[in-house]
DNA sequence: AAGACGAAAGTGGTTGA
DNA sequence: TCAACAACTTTCGTCTT
């Protein structure tokens, strides 16, 4: 086995491997758990002169986490132009200060937006796929105009939940409000407007999103979690999930799978994990046993359980 | 005493006129 | 733009284990 199962983070199986970077991303927490693993692409060296022509490449890869794509050119300012004779250095200087000036608003906003976004990602704890999304988004942004008159905070976090909600990863939207300290109403109409402006559909998330980490945070096991999934799809297909918040409904498949697997958390504990209250998760408790009949479940697992223990223990 | 349950009143967001 | 509405929260009292 050599791909890691656990985020020895936070724990959650929720694990990816992203094989074009060669990491290793825990889809709940964004830590990157490995890098640098084998890169099993073609190999690019030279063996005649007419390779050169065709293989031969230089510099980073193109990227938009960097104001100019990471393509840029600066006259530096090292030793070697002090070095001049004084003529020369004077124009040497002079060249430079007009190539910064001559950035234009757009790379000057964008220079400081990814500072911005870098810093937002790193709070949040976005994997680094999210991230050049978020850029790639706030790139299109700018160069259509969308910024102007609104706070670049707003902007540059709106971008990051656009991304983060077409990648499917966890994180709520108060989630965010909460840890970024930005007003709901604001981040709300920013990411609206720019969602719309843009043309990208960004899909409500669904309680299926939220499962695995919540699971992982309250300690279930795989089965639990697994359990959760399998109630959570009936209920989808007897429409107990259409108009409710998809946390309140993780939250309630997840105690009820606790009940069947016998790994049972109170709701309070739940509630508090989840950040909804206890009256919601037994609101879709209520709903949940009312339309699935699932008494028979609720009342086998305990002996499943108990022979489970039986064998775990004659294996030890 | 802790947990589960539910009623009642209040809050923030969506929808339709 | 405003009112109606459903979902959710807060608060609090009751019941069960």
């Amino acid at each position: 086995m050599s791909f890691i199962k656990k985020c020895p983070k936070c724990n959650s199986i929720n694990v990816v491997e992203d094989k074009k970077r060669g990491e290793i991303v825990c889809r709940d927490c964004g830590l990157v758990i490995s890098e640098g693993s084998v890169d099993t692409g073609q190999e690019w060296r030279e063996f005649s002169y007419e390779d050169s022509s065709e293989k031969r490449r230089a510099g980073a890869p193109v990227t938009f986490t960097k104001h100019d794509s990471g393509t840029g050119t600066k006259i530096g300012s090292g030793s070697d132009v002090y070095a001049l004779p004084t003529s020369q250095k004077r124009k040497m200087l002079r060249l430079k200060k007009w190539h910064s000036r001559s950035s234009t608003a757009l790379e000057r906003n964008l220079k400081y937006a990814i500072i911005e976004l870098k810093k937002a990602a790193s709070i949040l704890n976005i994997p680094q796929a999210i991230e050049e999304e978020s850029a790639r988004i706030y790139n299109l942004a700018v160069r259509n105009g969308l910024v102007r008159g609104r706070s670049m905070e707003a902007v540059v976090v709106g971008c990051i939940y656009i991304a983060a909600r077409r990648y499917g990863l966890a994180r709520s939207f108060n989630e965010i409000c909460k840890e970024m300290h930005i007003d709901r109403k604001e981040l709300g109409k920013t990411y609206r407007f720019i969602a719309r402006e843009l043309n990208i559909k960004v899909l409500p998330s669904g309680p299926e999103d939220y499962i695995p980490k919540f699971a992982s945070a309250l300690g279930f096991s795989a089965k639990t979690q697994t359990k959760a999934q399998d109630i959570l799809k009936r209920a989808k297909s007897v429409g107990l999930t259409s108009g409710r918040g998809p946390t309140g409904l993780a939250a309630a498949v997840l105690y009820v799978a606790s009940l069947i697997t016998g790994e049972k958390r109170t709701q309070r504990a739940i509630a508090e994990v989840v950040n909804v209250t206890e009256v919601t998760i037994r609101n879709r408790y209520k709903e949940i046993l009312e339309k699935l009949d699932l008494e028979e479940e609720l009342k086998e697992p305990v002996k499943k359980l108990e022979e489970e223990d039986k064998t775990e223990i004659l294996l030890e």
